[in-house]
DNA sequence: CTGAAAGCGCTAACAA
DNA sequence: TTGTTAGCGCTTTCAG
């Protein structure tokens, strides 16, 4: 049924219909026709139709590079709890790591599919930049900064140094790393430069033995963990740049009865749901990624609204919370 | 840019634009004419104005209860995968277990968003029957079965069954339990009655007192396993309905200094990345949520394709992962 | 194989 | 306020 057949049902005009269903002025007695009619019929007007004319779709693209983890399931909550209340539907993509699948749904997302983009992306290259710039929609980013583009991050430098600090504080000597890609600039990059500054702030220097680099998961700390201390290196304190990676590396310490914190304090970042739960508790940075997630649509519905062409950044702060994995007295 | 105005462009006729980008037949020439045109304009065709004419959205609308939960968010793995490789986009609704939101998504997809719907419930109502009924376009269900829908679930009450009957197989003789909501028939509901049946069977009676209800979150299980365990007493062995709940609790018997698997044995549902990681590793069931999302995916292009009035309930096996949580001699 | 033209279901400008 | 009607951008007959 479409909206001219409901018409004649409903014994109203067909903008009478229309009028209804985008809040235009009408009449009491047609509204009640139509709400009769629309009892009858279980008539639903066609958005692709209504996006055809009025350009509106009502739809958010947002493009992540995993679905099932923790920090980014939080950023896509606070994302959808904000545009779900102004009647946005999210449209997501999940690139599953992949920079080609990035590029095709950034290319989707340019047929007129969605209203404005959310971004969560790790790597950006050329190819993102161009075809970021042929965007007809608005766009912002979570979680890493680009030159004239909104963006919402996190302070990944400030969050590395102080968790790193506060294990040299407690007298740690010998500290180690094991972070990410750092090609990621926000949690590769910048986290190890945060690392670097504590550790040169203490008048210690970085020993590109005592650094790997590992993946997003448990299992990639673990196996870094190995190459660290299986080498007759000795770190005395061992900063991860994400909780995954923390936990698998505590998983290799515990097996080979490397004691937390009396011979190695850890740290990580996230303030993952199961650090507390670890065999020893983790000490870690919280992040917020649900505000992110929240300020990150707030910020593209009012660029949508607006269509300034100032770009903002915001970068959210952190905080330490410090658990037993940290907890030596020297 | 419109079709017309790039077909003008391209020095083509508007036909031809059309067949180029729906795998018409073109003549050589002018598909080299339109290639080269479109790298000139960037010009991409409306998804809209196409789904207006075609019927075809290629969109299939997921409803979840929760963004950010472990299992959930590997079912939407599974999915996104499998459709996103037949060309289609996922609209995902988080519901934030808002029963009307459920309802209001369920109303949304009727109005031509979406080629197909995939719904992870909890709870069924009438009213979702209702709407579902009324549902125009293939549905499948994942996570729970309801009659005269496609649906994928797991064989919930036989992973609650084998965990408790492993621990009570150890020794146990006073079982306790901390589930989910009754109402939930999947998690809640069947897993209860599997507890109950392994109980019965060795010979045990379930009591009340030693059974609670619990929210999915460590906090709840910690919460509930303070009830549990504060009261005088004295259970030797815990089934909880998920390993967060598992999680909480082991938390609660830690501050608490009661030892785990030796004063009381714990076993979870869902083997969860964490499990391994917490300071004694639980025990659990794995359930094939990522395959879940794949096979429920599947069923549902299957649906779409040949709108098959026959339906399938397709119930995916589990596997016990026996931990140090159970690890008990007698 | 091709192009002209008739819609898809809706919105919005316009005249009443 | 209303109803009529011309499109929105595309697909898909249909006649060539």
């Amino acid at each position: 049924m479409n909206i001219s057949e409901f018409a004649k049902e409903a014994g109203v005009s067909v903008s009478a219909v229309s009028r209804y269903f985008n809040n235009g002025y009408l009449a009491e007695d047609k509204k009640e026709k139509i709400e009769a009619a629309l009892k009858r019929t279980g008539y639903m007007p066609s958005y692709s139709a209504r996006a055809v004319r009025s350009k509106v779709t009502k739809l958010i693209g947002v493009i992540l590079p995993k679905l099932s983890s923790e920090s980014i399931s939080r950023v896509t909550e606070g994302i959808s709890e904000v545009l779900g209340e102004e009647g946005f539907e999210l449209l997501l993509v999940n690139t599953a790591n992949d920079y080609n699948r990035e590029i095709s749904s950034l290319e989707l997302f340019r047929q007129n599919r969605v209203d404005g983009v959310i971004l969560l992306a790790s790597v950006f290259t050329d190819l993102h930049r161009s075809l970021l710039a042929k965007m007809r929609v608005s766009v912002v980013i979570i979680g890493q900064q680009l030159k004239g583009y909104n963006c919402v991050c996190h302070n990944d430098e400030g969050a590395a140094y102080s968790m790193t600090k506060l294990m040299l504080n407690k007298g740690a000597k010998q500290p180690a790393f094991i972070g990410a890609n750092p090609d990621d600039k926000a949690a590769g990059l910048d986290r190890r430069l945060g690392f670097e500054r504590a550790v040169k702030e203490a008048g210690l220097t970085v020993d590109p033995k005592y650094c790997e680099i590992a993946k997003f998961s448990m299992s990639s700390g673990y196996e870094k963990a190995r190459r660290l201390f299986s080498n007759r290196l000795k770190p005395d304190c061992l900063f991860c740049a994400t909780d995954n990676i923390a936990a698998g590396a505590m998983q290799y310490l515990r097996e080979n009865n490397i004691r937390v914190p009396d011979d190695v304090m850890v740290g990580g970042v996230g303030d993952s749901r199961f650090d507390k739960v670890l065999y020893v508790p983790l000490s870690t940075v919280h992040l917020h990624y649900k505000t992110a997630g929240i300020e990150g649509a707030k910020m593209l519905l009012s660029e949508m609204k607006d269509g300034s062409e100032v770009h903002r950044i915001l970068q959210l702060e952190y905080e330490i919370i410090e658990r037993e994995s940290t907890d030596k007295h020297c």
